[in-house]
DNA sequence: ATAATTAACTTGTATTTACAAGTAAAAATA
DNA sequence: TATTTTTACTTGTAAATACAAGTTAATTAT
């Protein structure tokens, strides 16, 4: 697994910030300390602190604006990279639960698999799992998820009810989803995605098929989802 | 408009490279020249190189691997940002056409909009315009645009029949599309919508509703866009 | 011949220094 | 008072330098 020796200080720096940004420390609308206020702050020189921050500009944190700062652009990230905006005011993680209908198994890969495999993804073979996500006791989402089997001890033991994959693979593997291709379509509804998102037969659902990339080179998380679209859009930054 | 009057070194590379890629003399897999290579080629320091290559990697041009070199990454982005992954093998651009259904007009914008608007914008108006456009002679987007009519002379004038939109702007009026976002939703087609894209009504169809910011900070690009994804998916990268 | 080591590359991280350019508020002017 | 100019901040661009760390191929030793 990629457990970094050193972990660079600009990458320090911007978890830090980042951290301050999701929790609240600097506010949406906020302005970021000065880039010199900064080096002073953690003792880096300016090239290392803008370092940071054109990450956490990339990553859709903070904009800098040219003689004024960089401004605080927090985003709705809730379910992986996708998230929910609905109809109904905003809504917190409070709101939304995860019920595991299949828990994780080691499994061989299907056979024509949604993207093309590597060699040693086939190998290995792949953790399966089908989530059913609620939205205030509603099922908005399908997932099945795939996942190669490559050097995760234990995953297949862990809980995944109340937390997300993503954080998961983050806070005990090391693993952060780097980007990814997704297919995007809408599809009518067939027996078992209506039953398990208690909607008609033939409804339109948006169904995604994603690739998702990790800073582990070799490692990628597939899945399949399924979303009822009727009350809640699918919203995005790019 | 924003007519930079100097522009800077490390984006005039970048503007060589993406160019370069675009019309394959780099072609996908191909190793760049090494950064030495380029500071050389182009009589620049590394850092300034580096600064090219860091925001091809981010625009998904190529990807960096330490020790080894740039390798580049051409992604399909015929398509403004999105683009199509069919069933069929590879399509070049030469399949896909668009025809304009109504031409480009300045009028107020509508009542109930997308996206909330700044006070600017509905003082400004707005230029509209209708699009559908077929991918092997059949319909596949149903594209409705919204841009504030601020600073863009004689664009309702322009020819967008075999342009993309986003290339006329940044051809005429240096406008780049820096980002954005998006809700995505699966809905069942109308009776304009599946005469436009001959479908069969109440057929699923993806929607998107689109606010893209530029490198003009007050200026937005707003889009509603119907999809007939039954042969084709929308494809994406994050 | 095979395996281990070395050398020569590659990109990654970091410091230091300098000036350009955009922004906003203070100061000077009309 | 209202306007313009200045000043002091902000981020943007760019150079020169140094070493760390990953990759690959040539060299060396077994």
């Amino acid at each position: 697994m990629v457990i970094p020796k050193t972990i660079p200080q600009y990458r320090k720096l911007y978890e830090i910030l980042r951290k301050h940004i999701s929790e609240g420390v600097y506010k949406e609308g906020d302005l970021l300390p000065s880039e010199n206020e900064l080096c002073q702050l953690y003792g880096m020189t300016r090239p290392t602190v803008r370092q940071s921050l054109s990450t956490l500009a990339n990553d859709g944190y903070i904009i800098k604006h040219q003689g004024k700062g960089s401004i605080v652009h927090h985003l709705p990230r809730e379910i992986g990279i996708l998230s929910v905006s609905g109809t109904t005011s905003a809504l917190g993680d409070r709101n939304l639960k995860t019920r595991i209908t299949v828990k994780p198994i080691l499994m061989k890969w299907p056979p024509d698999f949604m993207f093309p495999l590597t060699e040693l993804e086939k190998e290995s073979g792949c953790i399966y799992m089908e989530r059913v996500r609620y939205l205030d006791d509603v099922p908005i989402f399908y997932d099945i998820s795939f996942i190669a089997s490559i050097n995760l001890p234990r995953i297949t033991s862990r809980q995944f009810e109340n937390r997300s994959l993503f954080q998961i693979l983050r806070d005990h593997y090391h693993i952060e989803i780097k980007g990814g291709v997704q297919r995007i379509k809408a599809i009518p509804a067939n027996t078992k995605i209506s039953r398990l998102l208690q909607m008609k037969k033939e409804q339109p659902v948006l169904h995604l098929e994603r690739k998702l990339e990790t800073n582990n080179p070799g490692l990628f998380l597939y899945s399949s989802i399924f979303c009822n679209t009727e009350k809640y859009s699918i919203f995005g930054r790019f």
